[in-house]
RNA sequence: AGAGGGGUGUCCGAGUGGUUUAAGGAGCACGCUUGGAAAGCGUGUGUAGGUCUCAAGCUUACCGAGGGUUCGAAUCCCUUCCCCUCUACCA
């Protein structure tokens, strides 16, 4: 969320971001916070006035009932029965005025940040590097969806059985090869110091709200009918939420955490023709790291990031590039995200693995997180990626490792696998 | 899940309607003291909003959260969340 402090300063710059994001009557919307803040200022003075009034009327009373004088205290008793009106309209409209420019806060994304390329589709993106080189195909190379029939390691029918679509069954030496993902991504952001954190995966409505999901996205998480929690779309819900309401000792920072969980999306509407077999799950398997930062300690942290991120690709030998998202392919609360995406050999596209993301202030400031700086407080700026997803790299390794023996484990996974090949 | 007891500042902890301007202690910071340290003494010590060119000052709210009663609420009432004890259940 943006701070109404910032956008009465910077109200020109607040426009021209807002327009590189696409959102529509940007200055118009700019216009009506200020009136919107300027009559809850205005209102709240009333309010407090009143009140100020009201409370020395209260001590006098208190003063005069003790020293006995009965008739005076009940005199004044009846004259500030009569601000009690006054005070609680005020206040009530006080609220309903800030109410009312919160709802229309809310609504507003992040400012990009000032690399951000313009652009409103995928498009748009900017190719910042490629590396390796396209794996060499054998000429009936399988798509993943039948190479995981073939050699029998994950299972949509059952997972429809159990579940419904999206939710796969990962069997046998599939199983095992998300097992070996999972703690080879650990160890590797464990060797790079971050702190190794295992959240809850249901999320209260304050949380959702942290990190930017609610409102407004409740239609893409699965919600539970007795308590309404929501099943976390990714680990930065709980693991940023971890500092809300927090002031972080300046010496404490930065923050590096990382959390292993399932994430959970709804994908209303999404499915469509690339969406087959692992590219798309309603369930799946995430390696998520987060970290907290002063503001001018951010960008450097996000560049580090991207290549933890990176050198996880190159360990496991996939070709890939790193993009970095124009104005209109930006999620609403980032600032500046590189996406990495890796080659599909027998699909023939780019197949997006990670989102590496700065938020600067915009979590911080729903989540109240914020150290001290000089004995002023400041807001934190808050920064997250997947380090990695798992099914769009099990289905690249699959289909660029297969061969007539099998699918290749990569060497560095083949300690945590136990096995050198799926046959 | 049932019964009972709780939630107060960075921490411990007092406080059952009116000098509470939240006692007292610890911690922390600064100063004095000291060869240096400890002890001792003194001073200070939250968050958010408003006012203000800035600072100071003034002011409003905040005692788990939300609402109510009252001229006045940490204190009384209602709702809700969380913690503890016992019972029940359970990996």
């Amino acid at each position: 969320m943006l701070t109404i402090p910032f956008i009465r300063a910077n109200s020109e710059i607040t426009i021209q971001g807002l327009k590189k994001k696409h959102v529509a009557n940007a200055s118009e919307i700019v216009n009506q916070l200020i009136v919107m803040d300027d009559q809850r200022k205005s209102l709240l003075q009333q309010a407090e006035s009143a009140l100020e009034i009201s409370n020395v009327a209260a001590k006098e009373i208190g003063t005069l009932m003790q020293s006995g004088q009965k008739e005076l205290a009940e005199a004044k008793r009846a004259e500030t029965a009569a601000l009690k009106g006054t005070i609680k309209e005020k206040e009530e409209a006080a609220k309903a005025a800030e109410k009312q420019m919160l709802d229309l806060l809310v609504t507003l994304p992040n400012l990009p940040h000032s690399s951000v390329p313009e652009g409103k589709t995928a498009e748009d993106n900017e190719v910042v590097l490629t590396w390796g080189s396209m794996p060499e195909m054998q000429a009936d190379a399988q798509p993943h969806w039948d190479l995981i029939k073939k050699y029998d390691i994950i299972d949509f029918d059952l997972g429809n059985k159990i579940t419904g679509a999206g939710f796969p069954v990962y069997k046998g030496k599939g199983a095992r090869l998300q097992r070996a993902l999972i703690n080879f991504f650990l160890d590797e952001a464990i060797k790079e110091g971050y702190y190794e954190i295992q959240p809850p995966i249901l999320i209260n409505e304050d949380s959702g709200f942290g990190t930017g999901q609610l409102p407004d996205k409740e239609g893409q998480m699965y919600v539970t009918k007795e308590e309404g929690l929501f099943l976390i779309p990714t680990a930065e819900v709980p693991i940023t939420n971890l500092y809300r309401d927090v002031i972080v000792n300046e010496k404490e920072l930065p923050i590096k955490n990382v959390g292993h969980t399932p994430c959970f999306r709804r994908e209303a509407g999404s499915w469509g023709a690339h969406v087959r077999g692992l590219n798309r799950l309603h369930q799946f398997d995430k390696i998520e790291i987060v970290q907290i930062h002063k503001p001018e300690t951010s960008y450097q942290a996000l560049e580090e990031m991207s290549l933890h991120v990176q050198g996880l690709l190159q360990k496991l030998n996939l070709h890939y590039r790193v993009l970095r998202l124009c104005g209109g392919d930006m999620g609403f609360a980032s600032a500046l995200t590189y996406d990495m995406e890796v080659w599909s050999g027998a699909q023939n596209r780019w197949l997006e693995v990670s989102s590496v993301s700065n938020f600067e202030t915009f979590q911080a400031n729903r989540l109240k997180l914020r150290t001290k700086v000089e004995g002023k407080s400041i807001l934190c700026h808050t920064l997250n990626g997947s380090a990695l997803a798992l099914p769009r790299i099990v289905a690249a390794l699959l289909e660029n490792n297969q061969g007539p023996d099998g699918i290749k484990i990569p060497d560095i996974l083949v300690p945590y696998t136990g096995f050198t090949h799926i046959n």
